[in-house]
DNA sequence: TAGGTGACGCGGT
DNA sequence: CACCGCGCCACCT
């Protein structure tokens, strides 16, 4: 299976305005406990160019921090764009913006890995 | 080949 | 709240 891959299909379909967490990427799939692997793979675009690098922070609601883009300002401009508040400390509030993933998308994904053979 | 290092997460102290 | 320790694993030294 191609972890990579299957990684690029779940960025496709984080919702506008809304954040994931590196935790919940590497469930969505399939390996759980490799959540280091998606910023892993973020850094070095293992993801694909396309992927929405900017919605996904950590299980507290943090930004990646200045390190990880361009610009140290870059990753909150971008989700405010999209309307994601982010705090002076950098943290997105969970409850409101996280993608709640349904249990018919995680189905839905692994599908899709099925039948793309990843 | 062994050991260290992360855009992490969870549990414990 | 802060700071461990551990699991995880692709990549460096």
């Amino acid at each position: 299976m191609d972890f990579y891959r299957r990684m690029a299909v779940i960025g496709d379909h984080i919702p506008y305005g809304k954040v994931a967490t590196y935790g919940q990427i590497a469930l969505l799939c399939g390996k759980p406990d490799n959540s280091r692997q998606i910023g892993y793979a973020l850094k070095r675009g293992k993801a694909g160019e396309d992927f929405p690098a900017h919605r996904v922070v950590s299980g507290q609601g943090n930004l990646s921090g200045a390190a990880a883009f361009a610009t140290p300002t870059l990753q909150k401009s971008l989700l405010e764009k999209e309307g994601v508040w982010v705090n002076e400390e950098g943290k997105v509030d969970l409850k409101k913006f996280r993608w709640q993933h349904t249990m018919a998308e995680a189905l839905a994904f692994n599908k899709i890995f099925e039948s793309n053979n990843i």
